[in-house]
DNA sequence: TAGATTGTTAATCGATTAACAATC
DNA sequence: TAGATTGTTAATCGATTAACAATC
């Protein structure tokens, strides 16, 4: 889409949204410009790095003066897209599904526009204005209207099949918590949060601390 | 504390999980064995990186034969540390704890044993025979308690002190879900699970695909 | 024994850090 | 102008991949 982009190390992009946490907290402190040495001495980052990483998407810096953070907060959520809206669909409706739906309500830009789930006990139930619809009415929920991201929180053992159902609706995007590595064809991008993953790699850290 | 483990880098680590939840599906659908050859099918990594990680905990393969399905997912689960229990504590019960707490109902090894807030609504509920404590109390229950993983589901600004608290309690590891980076001293381990950080990565990947 | 597949060393690739000339 | 700090190139470091001898 964004053609002029030039492919950009995921491991840089996964620093990005740190560096605009970062910024809006100087930004809240009145403080209106800063060096890399101070960015590395907030992030941990070395100043190196972050000149690099901010390198890939213009020179946002002047030289001997630094960074304007308001500019640089301002370019860094443009970078991430975060100056445009995006329509989401929440799929499971459970305890985390409430609990994502409950994020989203203050997270602007992203419009959580329908919930689905399979159980009756859930269907019917609103959540500011947004009621929970039976699973069955996805696919002409996604014809009719037109999805960015889909959420899945579902048991695993729908997970993929929800994905499918998504890339086949046009959806471009997946943020999956479901315990499962899902696959999709197409150019739907997917963005997993393995909430056990992330507790077992604590449990390794916390057997082999030094 | 395991002192025979040499450091193994994070991108090992992180990748243990994944092992892990593949050896299980193989398991439940009654394959005992497997190549790194079919593990690479499987996972999307290579074959050759899969040695390479499992090599670095020991030689659990064989010559000519691959390596066995139940052990090495009990091998897997050993290195992580998933052979032992952990008593766990949650503080902050909003949406995103209660859904943290009900997803550790499930999760043997994780023995949630108590969980605090300071909203005067929430403190008294209970969820499974936990009752929801004042955050107040969290010191004493940690000078009484032998606590190694300390959840931290409140938000921002007080996710810091709450950190330091544990700390202090003599608590292992943090997991955290506030969306800012916590610094303790000694040898506290942390987790974070930035969910906006996921969030954002997604965004700009749906604006650069392909 | 022959075939398969590991464990491990060596080669490559990519990401981070260091250095410094450009420039505000 | 002098001082500061970027943007960028070069050096280093680490992680991934390839190759193959060891061995089941």
């Amino acid at each position: 889409m964004n053609s002029k982009s030039k492919n950009v190390s995921p491991s840089v992009i996964r620093r990005l949204p740190k560096y605009r946490r970062s910024l809006l907290e100087l930004q809240t402190a009145g403080i209106s410009r800063i060096s890399s040495r101070e960015l590395s001495r907030i992030t941990g980052l070395t100043a190196s790095q972050i000149r690099q990483d901010l390198n890939n998407f213009g020179g946002f810096g002047q030289q001997g003066y630094g960074y304007n953070v308001a500019e640089l907060f301002a370019e860094v959520g443009g970078i991430l897209g975060l100056d445009k809206e995006y329509n989401v669909i929440l799929v499971g409706f459970g305890n985390l599904g409430q609990a994502v739906s409950n994020y989203l309500q203050n997270k602007i830009g992203f419009n959580l526009c329908a919930i689905f789930d399979i159980s009756q006990g859930l269907i019917g139930k609103e959540l500011s204005g947004i009621k929970v619809r039976h699973a069955d009415e996805m696919k002409s929920f996604l014809a009719e209207n037109q999805v960015d991201i889909g959420i899945i929180a579902a048991d695993k053992g729908s997970a993929q099949k929800i994905a499918e159902a998504l890339s086949e609706g046009g959806i471009k995007g997946i943020w999956n918590f479901a315990p499962v590595d899902i696959i999709v064809s197409g150019d739907v991008v997917i963005e997993n949060v393995h909430l056990s993953d992330s507790l077992y790699t604590l449990a390794y850290y916390i057997n082999n601390r030094e």
